[in-house]
DNA sequence: AAAAAAG
């Protein structure tokens, strides 16, 4: 049997947004979840994001807040999400479901002002939205009272955890009412988290979604071997970007900022459509970015773990895992943010010699062994065909003819031909002219190393990018 | 070993 959003109790101001957002059918999660939170029960959720978590919390709650009103500084409902992104999300959730109300919602993130976030306090937030700094921050300098708060969510609770936000988690909840509604989210329950939810919650419902430790079949996974320096993991990660099928947008994953940032810089400087997300960013940038990637105005993010867990971006095509992922379940979310609602997708993980050792983790975490891939042959990899100019390679031909040092690696002999049909939106046609005038720009922003392998591409007899992707519609 | 979050 099946239910509809129409049969879960929530009021018909919230159904009615919920149907023009275009949902008839609430996801697992949320037909376990609402009718108990409208009950007011505290509730224990293990789901992963993409399951619909948010919505199973917005919706109950807006409903709820239909009683009552809030006073200045008394916030009546709070939300502790780990990262700004994230909370900026479910402020965007309220949003789109509380357009029939007249509800006020602040929220409170570190990189921001903080005046307008005094204003919606001062004004009475009937629902606050934090990242837990900054609203530690907002308490100590009196600008906020919890003591007003009926309904907390504590949401990705293991990434709290991780991130070591529980200290901050357990100060907050000691500033709270102890009669309130607490609603713990998280996508795994550890014993440390068991533990959180005894002290905080009192007689919780658990519900729990199907956990998707074994990674969704809907995305194709690969493997591929690469050199050891920066350089020519960047010059692996363009082969495979400009050989990658159907490509239509890619997240490719860093696991560290600077490398986030080397890489970013690196694809744009060779003319691709790339940007990049980490936390050292600021808060503008970081949200413009993502914004821009969201509307399908820039092809390639290039991010940290900041973007591996919980963002709501659909429909990505492909995800690069530049590097190897040091805890395997960041594989599985990396990942994840492709083959979404049963779309698929491709995940391509660069390894280095040195980090085939985290693989095995990944594949035991995953239960089945991921295939290796086939370097294609491209100009930037330096073979027999790179000096002969500039011949497009979209008619396939050569490529894996005499590819180097795959002879340890038949499968990959095996593996069919990648063909490049479309590429990503090129940013710009590389001209010597722009890109000297681009120069000084870059030497501003990374005075100590000029990678001489990132040198744009037009300055340099081999690395020369090829016409298909420059024009995707071909050439004669 | 790294990322995130307060400034």
């Amino acid at each position: 049997m099946t239910v509809e959003f129409s049969e879960l109790g929530l009021g018909d101001k919230v159904t009615e947004a919920v149907a023009a957002a275009g949902y008839t059918k609430p996801t697992d999660i949320q037909a376990q979840a609402i009718p108990h939170v409208l009950e007011k029960r505290d509730l224990i959720g293990i789901a992963q994001t993409g399951t619909g978590k948010t919505a199973s919390f917005v919706l109950p709650m807006l409903s709820l807040l239909e009683k009552g009103r809030a006073r200045a500084r008394m916030p009546r409902t709070l939300i502790l999400e780990p990262t700004r992104e994230l909370a900026a999300q479910v402020h965007e959730n309220f949003e789109k479901y509380g357009k029939n109300h007249r509800l006020t919602v602040a929220l409170l993130i570190g990189g921001v002002s903080f005046e307008d976030q005094n204003k919606k306090l001062d004004r009475g937030a009937d629902v606050l939205i934090a990242t837990p700094g900054r609203m530690l921050d907002h308490f100590e300098r009196g600008r906020l009272l919890l003591t007003g708060v009926d309904i907390l969510v504590i949401d990705e609770a293991d990434r709290m955890l991780d991130m070591g936000f529980i200290p901050d988690i357990e100060r907050i909840c000691s500033l709270l009412p102890a009669r309130r509604q607490t609603l713990f989210f998280s996508a795994t329950m550890p014993p440390e988290i068991q533990k959180l939810t005894q002290r905080f919650l009192r007689d919780p419902v658990k519900v729990e979604v199907a956990r998707q430790n074994s990674t969704a079949d809907t995305i194709e996974q690969l493997l591929l071997k690469v050199g050891r320096t920066p350089a020519e993991k960047r010059a692996a990660l363009r082969d495979q970007i400009r050989a990658a099928k159907d490509l239509k947008n890619a997240i490719v994953f860093c696991n560290r900022k600077r490398d986030v940032a080397t890489v970013a810089r690196s694809l744009e400087r060779h003319g691709f459509d790339a940007g990049a997300l980490h936390g050292d960013m600021d808060q503008k940038s970081r949200t413009e970015t993502l914004d821009r990637f969201r509307a399908g105005s820039l092809a390639i993010l290039v991010a940290s773990d900041v973007a591996a867990r919980g963002l709501d971006i659909p429909a990505v095509s492909h995800v690069f895992n530049f590097d190897v992922p040091t805890h395997a379940e960041d594989y599985v979310h990396r990942i994840g943010r492709t083959g979404r609602a049963g779309r698929s997708g491709t995940a391509i993980t660069l390894i280095g010699p040195g980090e085939t050792k985290y693989v095995d983790a990944i594949t035991k975490l995953i239960q089945r062994d991921i295939a290796w891939a086939d370097a294609p042959t491209s100009p930037s990899a330096p073979t027999p065909d790179a000096s002969q100019g500039d011949e497009a390679p979209a008619s396939g031909r050569k490529r894996g003819r005499r590819t180097r040092g795959k002879e340890e690696k038949p499968a990959a002999e095996k593996q069919q031909t990648k063909q490049a049909e479309q590429a990503p939106r090129q940013k710009r046609e590389p001209s010597p002219r722009q890109d000297r005038e681009q120069a000084p720009r870059q030497q501003r922003e990374q005075p100590r190393r000029a990678n001489n392998d990132d040198a744009p591409a037009s300055f340099k007899s081999e690395g020369h990018i090829p016409a298909f992707l420059l024009r995707p519609t071909g050439r004669a």
